[in-house]
DNA sequence: CAATATCGTGCAATTTCGTGCAAGGTCAAG
DNA sequence: CTTGACCTTGCACGAAATTGCACGATATTG
């Protein structure tokens, strides 16, 4: 990775985000904390952000436009998603699905991991293009506007001719009874298709969506290997998927 | 292996990934990592890379960073966008390129326009995703990073199944000799099915894309059928296409 | 005020850089 | 064909940059 890289990709996160966390950045990075520190310094001596305790701030308020947008994504998103993240070997053929939490897990993947990345998310496919060593293949499709991602037939039939490791499948709901479920029809199949397409499938689940449904099945509990969940989730609320012999993994 | 050659074969990377990594080149092309940096010093002497501890970046940022690239939309390319998006009527299937001008064009079309929008390019399909009347059609394959857009032979077998009205084409060079051109050979190969799954191409033409020409051919300028330029383009360097009947539009 | 997290600095290990030099190759004049 | 000037390349070696770790200092939180 090279320093001088390394400090632009920083300085984009901050624009991006309005804030930098050292730690974040150090493990999203794959170097010491010590190494961003004094990038931070660095850049903070150019005038470039501003240094504060854990992290850093533009240097001027005025770039921290994207910011207000960015503090709606919870705490306990971004943890998933960080813990997501941290699941992708070097090397493996992995599925993103859309949504802010998917999002999230494209956004923690290092930027010297070398994989590849299926996702039928255009915003996916955008976040990934500054990984220099993340494959993206796009599925495509008709646009279903609502979630953003590519649904029908032909996307079916392009996810039909991958096979992956792993999928990170978000859904709206996740519940002992009914499995999996999600508030679109075309795009459970979607959903479907992908999770037949992973060795794996692992379930993405903000704690308001254990124990709900949505109108439409995606597939069993029987289908799924793990699911990762916030910190604070209620014991009682997983119970049901542990005795499944699903691992419950809490970010 | 030639000097000149490799120090092409440099830049390429350079432009491909948005950075080089010395000891990555060397061993790629079988070379001392001497050999490299010497290479690497010349061309940072000729200005044409910027040279950092581990390797080089391109010495405008602009040059490979898409993001950055965006920013400064000349007035010329609104513009052309804007008249382009004036020629799409309701009902119409039409296929949007990538590229800083087509997205122009997408921004432009009406918020009220019942159409259907065929891109390879996420970037345009997010920029659609608020046209409640637009259908998106999003072209999948392998993402190209340098443009952002999806290539490869799953997007040329997508893009045979569609048959458009009208394909407005961005290039990098349009030439009377050489006819339509661009800078890479996938993305070319990708510009030519797409113009062949329409029953018309117009060519989206910011000024000094006129008379240029770059390395991998499109098609010949007899498949297309029209040309948008800025308002300020010369006469001189429009007449050669509106000899061959191609009509040329200034916006 | 105490526990914890973060920071800054010194230091050692590793990587990368620049330079001098010798081996080999090209090319043109003799 | 030979010779010599010139260029390119790889290697050696000291210099400089980068990075991770240890440790004490400082800031934050409850």
């Amino acid at each position: 990775m090279l320093t001088t890289h390394r400090k632009q990709q920083i300085l984009s996160l901050l624009k991006r985000n309005g804030q930098v966390i050292a730690k974040d950045v150090s493990q999203s990075m794959g170097v010491s904390e010590d190494t961003i520190r004094r990038d931070l310094r660095e850049l903070a001596q150019e005038g470039l952000l501003q240094r504060v305790h854990g992290g850093a701030l533009p240097s001027s308020p005025a770039i921290a436009d994207f910011a207000g947008r960015e503090q709606l994504t919870p705490d306990g998103k971004i943890a998933i998603g960080r813990a997501a993240a941290k699941m992708i070997q070097p090397g493996q053929v992995v599925i993103l699905d859309g949504g802010t939490t998917a999002r999230q897990v494209a956004r923690h993947i290092p930027l010297d991991l070398k994989a590849t990345v299926v996702t039928h998310s255009p915003t996916i496919a955008l976040e990934l293009v500054n990984h220099p060593d993340v494959e993206v293949i796009l599925i495509g499709g008709r646009m279903f506007k609502h979630s953003v991602v590519a649904v029908g037939a032909v996307a079916i039939e392009a996810i039909a001719q991958i096979h992956a490791d792993t999928y990170f499948m978000g859904v709206t709901g996740i519940h002992p009874k009914t499995g999996l479920t999600t508030g679109d029809y075309e795009e459970a199949a979607v959903k479907r298709a992908l999770s037949h397409a992973a060795a794996e499938t692992i379930v993405l689940a903000s704690s308001e969506k254990l124990n709900a449904a949505s109108p439409y099945a995606v597939i069993s509990l029987a289908e799924i290997s793990g699911i990762i969940t916030e910190q604070g989730a209620a014991a009682a609320l997983t119970r049901p998927y542990e005795k499944l012999k699903i691992v419950v993994t809490r970010a």
